[in-house]
DNA sequence: ATATATTTGATATTGAGTATCAATCTCAAA
DNA sequence: TTTGAGATTGATACTCAATATCAAATATAT
């Protein structure tokens, strides 16, 4: 990702810490630029073990805190893909996508498909529903599982 | 739900039950009773606390076990409501529908789109990907909560 | 400098679900 | 009807993800 977007979206962050009276430390900024750096889904976790790794005296729950800022500002969005724990995504640089989910091999394929987003905002609207959020996610076999189990 | 039904979805369990040499036990009928008789959204731990409360002698594995065969034998399906633990609803009887869900006061609100069931289809499609199942759910505020707070 | 508020990291706790295991039950075959 | 292999049960321990608690450390405004 390039150092422009980074810096806009470390902006931001500073803006949303500003406007909700938080501060911008060492730790969260740790945390942001771990995301920008490595930025694809990834979950608390696995972020907090990684980052430990480089720094050690990083908390736990520092990370997990730092994950749910993230998320109210709005910077990065929750998905699920189907695990019981929640993995997350840059929501900026993309147009809003949706996941197909491969349930043999794990792999993950984004799409953007406007006609779905449309019918989406149609439903919602004759619903007299003010949308926050969606989630598509499709579960099955991906083309590469489909090929090879036909070889066994 | 009439009677015909009801006793339609315990044939399905049974036949489901047989052939996969598993038993048709006192404890997953009482368990398969209970769902159909309150049929809407629950959860596993919910529902063991209301058998529990009636018949004291059923442990919480096997609600959860049971739960999870109806699941298998597709009689249930897992719906998320965007909470981290798993709520299910019945499949039969019902279309395959989507789900809009109230962050305000948590109502759930079906609807069933045969034009976004298409488009998922198509897309699926379009990737080669074969759908096993696929969920849309939509958050955000619903109309009665979008009139009682312009009354604030 | 000092009072106030925020943040941190360690740790305990919760919540959801799974694994284990001895005791019990089921049922077909002897 | 007895027997024994296999299925089921309930109690309980455990895992995993996430949150709550809290004293110590930091930051900010005055």
């Amino acid at each position: 990702m390039g150092l422009i977007k980074m810096n806009d979206i470390k902006e931001r962050f500073c803006n949303f810490l500003k406007n909700n009276n938080l501060l911008l430390t060492e730790q969260r900024e740790t945390i942001l630029n771990y995301i920008l750096s490595t930025s694809y889904h990834f979950d608390a976790e696995q972020l907090y073990v990684q980052i430990k790794s480089e720094d050690s005296s990083i908390g736990r729950a520092t990370v997990f805190r730092t994950v749910k800022l993230l998320e109210s500002s709005g910077l990065i969005r929750k998905i699920r893909l189907g695990k019981s724990k929640s993995y997350y995504e840059l929501t900026v640089k993309k147009k809003h996508h949706e996941h197909l989910v491969c349930q043999n091999c794990g792999r993950i394929i984004e799409f953007i498909d406007p006609g779905l987003e449309e019918r989406i905002i149609k439903i919602a609207r004759k619903n007299h529903f003010q949308i926050n959020k969606h989630a598509v996610e499709i579960f099955g076999i991906c083309e590469d599982c489909l090929k090879s189990t036909k070889n066994i």
